[in-house]
DNA sequence: AGGTTACGTACCCGTCAAGGTACATAGAAG
DNA sequence: CTTCTATGTACCTTGACGGGTACGTAACCT
């Protein structure tokens, strides 16, 4: 859980999990994506699957990254704890929204 | 969402977040959940307060922290993404052990 | 065997973050 | 106006983190 937050609570960790929802990539194709050079990224994969976030396999020199969503399924679980009380704010701001329908448009 | 997932990547301001479910609380009662001095207390609230995850109201000295859940939904719909992916081994998972149903019992 | 390719690790540096102690501020109470 | 209470800010220290450069390693190619 911590170490699954502190993955996601970083930029260049979210654009490699981002693309790996497409499907597999060598860490070559991932460092491709961020700006920074090869070894940081090596890093950030290290923690990404330190998180449990990702699997590595390897072919020939290459290591073919893919996406564990297993632990973000943990986050949302916790998540859920609050899930109805942001829902109950949305539910009340439709109903605010259908009540003044067209009243007033583009008020800010 | 940066900020919102660095709020969320420390064990204390979870604690925080999750005691905030139950209602409003004053900093000090926070901080008595806490392990750490008052003023560590003070500094998590003021990053949770940034991340937009909570707001304070002020009643004589105290100040009253409530929780504020709409950067989670930010959250919640990024996780939404991997959604699909988590439930699709999920209900493979399920499927697994409806085949396999009492064919065996506690294998580990 | 030697070179090339694809990664990772080691090491260094600057920054940020979390914790503590000391102090400032604002309201209440006398 | 002084004192007590509740809370935040200032400042310092320590440890973690992200980035870079240099180097190590393992598999393929000739």
């Amino acid at each position: 859980m911590e170490a699954v937050l502190h993955a996601l609570a970083d930029e260049s960790r979210r654009t490699v999990l981002d693309a790996l929802v497409a499907g597999e990539a060598t860490a070559g194709e991932l460092a491709a994506l961020l700006p920074i050079a090869r070894p940081g990224v090596s890093r950030h994969l290290r923690v990404l699957r330190e998180a449990g976030l990702v699997e590595v396999r390897q072919r020939a020199q290459q290591r073919i990254y893919s996406l564990r969503p297993q632990p973000l399924a943990e986050i949302d679980e916790w998540l859920g704890r609050y899930r109805a009380l942001w829902q109950q704010r949305m539910d009340a701001l439709h109903a605010e929204v259908a009540r003044g329908r067209h009243e007033r448009r583009s008020t800010g």
